[in-house]
DNA sequence: GGGATTCTTGACATAATTAGTCAGCTTAGT
DNA sequence: ACTAAGCTGACTAATTATGTCAAGAATCCC
């Protein structure tokens, strides 16, 4: 039940990206210095952003990343998706063929399960819920 | 997101260990053939759901192992916390001071709110659940 | 008590995955 | 041209996953 580094990486660059809201593009390895992420690392990353459509990027100097969508139109989901793959913590979920054992399996019910609930986090939240929230919790350290 | 065969293999061969009900211990060997799972492995699954309580074992000549404790009172989490450790899918959400960024990261929240509701799924089910699914599942596919 | 049977323990092995790193390239702005 | 960005694919080290193996200890049956 692990979500890699690449996925996490991903989502926190993906909500820095969001943050910078500027018209023009970010650069990763801006985002790599704020996020705390190897640009190397972080490079590799957002090319898969990239493939998947989530992000569009501008080549050349005062080039980088912007999101493709607005950040209300990026469902977490999406984004883990793209990172991690399939939702299903086991291979039966999405295909019953994978295992001989699937169409009467009982706790396979139990992995559908799984996979339906955390779908339904990932996919009713998206980075502009986050973007309040972050909103919201500077309000609160602000004041006091 | 994924479960390991570990934990897969465990849940298997306690609901089978469930299914077999008798007053005997059931051996690891008759449950490998049945889950269709190397007995050597199971073994080792075994070793680790004795650790934590959740089956007795019998050695010798008709030994095996019996459910600890009765199928309602076992809960699936407890199976995947013996075999697969937390169900965090990031190490922050058990534990803030593993990451810097923690206490202020709003991603976070989102691994908390995964935790929470794979918790609540396989809290809220025990084998003794599966059990009545599979005995459900019996009657409709021979019924017809 | 001897042998067979079953669990017990810890070490070992192999493969896959993870988490990066690196070098060299392409594109674009000045 | 030069430089600043992204692009690509190969490479690597460490860890985890998935078993296997060997030797032992307890127990039962004869």
């Amino acid at each position: 039940m692990n979500i890699s580094t690449r996925g996490r990486y991903a989502l926190r660059a993906m909500l820095d990206l969001a943050l910078q809201a500027g018209d023009s593009p970010t650069m990763v390895k801006d985002i790599s210095r704020r996020q705390e992420i190897s640009d190397l690392y972080l490079e590799q990353l957002f090319s898969r952003l990239k493939i998947v459509g989530l992000v569009r990027s501008t080549r050349g100097p005062r080039g980088g990343f912007t999101l493709a969508k607005p950040p209300a139109q990026i469902r977490l989901s999406e984004i883990m998706q793209a990172m991690e793959g399939s939702s299903a913590p086991v291979a039966c979920v999405d295909n019953v063929h994978c295992c001989s054992r699937a169409e009467f399996c009982i706790t396979r019910r139990i992995w559908v399960e799984m996979k339906k609930v955390t779908d339904e986090v990932l996919g009713s939240t998206t980075l502009k819920d986050l973007m309040i929230q972050v909103a919201e919790h500077e309000v609160e350290t602000s004041g006091a």
